[in-house]
DNA sequence: GTCTATAAATGGATAGAC
DNA sequence: GTCTATCCATTTATAGAC
């Protein structure tokens, strides 16, 4: 049989990246082929013409996850907020004020960790939290501050790996309260020892 | 042949959970039993006559990273040290001063992600986590100090995950700062927006 | 562009020798 | 207590039909 009717082969492409992400997410980065090329609604071999090994499949949805994280960071970046610290603040808010609850974030978040048994998704992370390390350092926030900030946010979202939630109402204030230090590098100062 | 000269049954079991948490580092979740058990210095039929199948093999591990953690927790503990957030201070240090440089501490921290694609594995870290929760809540901190705290005791030492180092001498000040904040609590209230 | 069928390899687990 | 040999299920990848 020929293409499906009303199917793309974009779209097909797309349908099986996301069935991948969902399907490794539950069941772990040995799900097989055959699994997500069903749950994409295509044969096994429709997903090896779309992408030539499982590897290649894998790394694609890799980019895929990573490039979604940026555009979280660019849509949290307040067009308005002209102040030092700026993309601190998208990070923070990008970081913190997830779409989904805390058990698909969890989930995400070991969907990468999965990924990266493949060596040339682990260069991917390495190079983009590379690149993101540099902009945030370019952001004009000291770097103590940045720092604690950062580490913070990351502490925060990464918290769901193990089953803690980051809903609670001292995690909110908290994010609140981060932005504020951002807004006001000189009140982190006077806390020196 | 019959036992190995000078090795005790639990000093090969011991030596087939090692080969496991560094072969499983390396290779993934899926690393083979035919792997470990060689990297041991053992069959495959002697692994399974320790561990009987692979998924108890893989809750063995975890058991043990855990625990390993929860040790490095208690090491961490100073005895002279009476005053309310003794807990969170070493949880500080522990997080912070890892006996291993950055690359190994990424591994082990993916080792553990890795062994949570089994549920009784995620299960372990979790039951394990809010135990952890519970003792830091009753460390005498306020709520949203332990909140910042931790987060970004966290965050420091989930950041080796994606690639980064927090070896640089910012980082390294933070902690002195974390450590300092829960000396003197009322200071980070002087921070409230 | 997608499917079926199949090859080739690998992995987990069992049985039984030693 | 550990090893060898083997079975069976699963998986990746290929070949070629439609």
């Amino acid at each position: 049989m020929g293409r499906t009717a009303g199917r793309t082969p974009q779209d097909t492409r797309r349908a099986l990246l996301d069935a991948a992400a969902d399907v490794v997410r539950a069941r772990g980065i040995h799900a097989s082929l055959d699994e997500i090329a069903r749950f994409a609604g295509v044969s096994k071999g429709g997903l090896i013409y779309h992408f030539a090994s499982k590897d290649e499949l894998i790394l694609e949805l890799a980019r895929d996850q990573l490039a979604a994280f940026q555009a979280s960071i660019d849509a949290a970046l307040d067009p308005s907020d002209t102040a030092p610290g700026r993309l601190t603040r998208a990070y923070i808010r990008a970081a913190l004020t997830p779409a989904q609850d805390d058990v698909t974030l969890r989930e995400s978040l070991a969907l990468v960790v999965q990924l990266m048994t493949l060596p040339a998704v682990a260069e991917l992370a390495r190079a983009d939290a590379e690149q993101m390390d540099a902009a945030l350092a370019a952001d004009g926030l000291p770097p103590e501050l940045l720092a604690l900030v950062v580490a913070a946010a990351d502490g925060m979202s990464t918290a769901p790996l193990w089953g803690a939630s980051t809903q609670t109402p001292a995690h909110r204030r908290l994010a609140q309260q981060l932005v504020y230090l951002t807004r006001h590098p000189h009140l982190w100062e006077t806390l020196t020892p």
